[in-house]
DNA sequence: TATGTGACATCAA
DNA sequence: CTTGATGCCACAT
């Protein structure tokens, strides 16, 4: 196992490795990487992930479901859309079934 | 090297 | 209910 990767690259690959209508939060993930409080730093890596194709960074919300990069993105509603077509019902740019569609990399992953 | 920054999380008033 | 203040850590300049 290469830990040789950056904290990013580490981001990017839970990130990448989220089923298909299913979302995460940015606390999970800086759990997961062993950094429960550095919740702030994946979202920083997502703002870099923009540019990145491979990165679905719209599975990605905060602890409430809220989708807090939508204005990073090219819509107003783009990331809305794209859950919409995974599956993902949101609310006021909410997730609704938040709590079940919520996956978890450090017990689904491991 | 030092300073600033953020797509978060939590708690207090 | 809302707002603010604080911690936290990797990256950018």
């Amino acid at each position: 196992m290469s830990l040789d990767k950056s904290f990013f690259s580490k981001v990017y690959d839970v990130v990448r490795a989220i089923p298909h209508g299913r979302i995460t939060t940015y606390g999970l993930i800086a759990n997961y990487l062993g950094s429960s409080n550095s919740a702030r730093v994946v979202g920083y890596a997502m703002n870099s992930s923009h540019r990145l194709i491979d990165v679905p960074a719209h599975r990605v919300v905060n602890r409430i479901g809220l989708l807090s990069g939508k204005h990073h993105f090219a819509g107003t509603n783009l990331m809305k859309e794209l859950l919409e077509s995974e599956g993902v019902r949101i609310k006021n740019d909410i997730v609704m079934d938040f709590d079940k569609l919520l996956w978890n990399p450090s017990k689904e992953l491991k």
